[in-house]
DNA sequence: GTCTATAGTATGATAGAC
DNA sequence: GTCTATCATACTATAGAC
């Protein structure tokens, strides 16, 4: 077989940093392309519909990561704090310690809004809906622990905020250390 | 004296919303001077280094908003509780209910970064010193209230993130309704 | 699949008349 | 201060050779 050069996988890795760190507007094709090592002709190759393409394949290998690495093990086996723990391992891994943005963020800006409708929405929404399940096998009532995911979602977000704001990854990780209590404690 | 028109104040805050919309890259002249009502001629004479300009013009404007209308109110005379509710209302208003984003998180995406280099953070430094002191007034050790502070801005700027995202600006009002308890609750 | 070349448009910015 | 006209550049996207 081979050596894989440069697979397409890698090409979609690459142009979702580019997102990530220019927001849609700001991802030009000279950055994606030069990002991604393939000339304009390769990515329209791979994306026919060119921007919005990528845009689209980068929204759904976060959203694949999301699952694979948050959602799907706060659903498995084990103790709730252990489960608990790798999803915001694999959070903190995602966000780099809190040094790179959320698309959730950036695809929610003006035009970027109508040409991913719904990818937002939904990816919060299954965030929520996986804590909110953590915080009610924890005791919370239903209510109190749909609030609660409410809360934790609004802390990672707002910390990635501020943390791109302060030039510094460390409220992201306090943040993150709060979510255990957020979701867990003072249950009924 | 003759019927003020447009003034530059007016344009200014024109200008602010299609930020506020767009964010930085996403503010064309097109939009700004459609927003404005003043041609690309007039916005070149009001703000020489165009663009730039523009974005520094919007920075200043919301500076001064969150200055006048939640930093000064928290810093005035009145009960903790009335001069929190000020701040707060004022926040309301100022993100229409959850409706518009915050430049704190627009301009700190990409480029706009260097074009604005410490806006964001001056601005998320002033809003925590603020919470902070209130949190010290209400008997909070100062690293206490450094981090009831700290997560308060998370909680304004997350709120809106998620509520941009969802398109309602309900969870924004939940978090608004949450900074008094968490600045002031359960002092030693 | 990747290359060169280029179309067509939008961008930010200027010049000069009024 | 606003207008028309325009510049140079960057953009997204496409065509056709290889």
């Amino acid at each position: 077989m081979p050596a894989v050069k440069t697979t397409k996988e890698d090409a979609v890795a690459a142009i979702t940093e580019v997102f990530r760190s220019y927001g849609y507007d700001g991802a030009s094709l000279s950055r994606l392309s030069q990002a991604s090592g393939l000339g304009r002709s390769s990515l329209y190759h791979y994306f026919p519909n060119g921007k919005e393409d990528m845009a689209k394949a980068a929204g759904e290998h976060i959203a694949n990561i999301v699952m694979e690495t948050v959602i799907e093990p706060l659903e498995g086996a084990g103790s709730l704090d252990g489960r608990l723990g790798k999803a915001i391992a694999a959070l903190s891994k995602l966000y780099d310690g809190g040094k790179t943005s959320c698309l959730v963020d950036l695809f929610a800006i003006g035009e970027a809004q109508t040409v991913l409708p719904g990818l937002a929405k939904s990816m919060i929404d299954a965030l929520s809906v996986a804590f909110q399940r953590v915080a009610e096998e924890a005791g919370a009532a239903r209510k109190d622990a749909k609030l609660r995911a409410e809360r934790a979602v609004i802390e990672i977000e707002g910390a990635l905020v501020v943390a791109r704001a302060q030039g510094s990854g460390a409220v992201f990780q306090r943040a993150l250390a709060r979510i255990p209590s957020l979701l867990l404690e003072n249950q009924a």
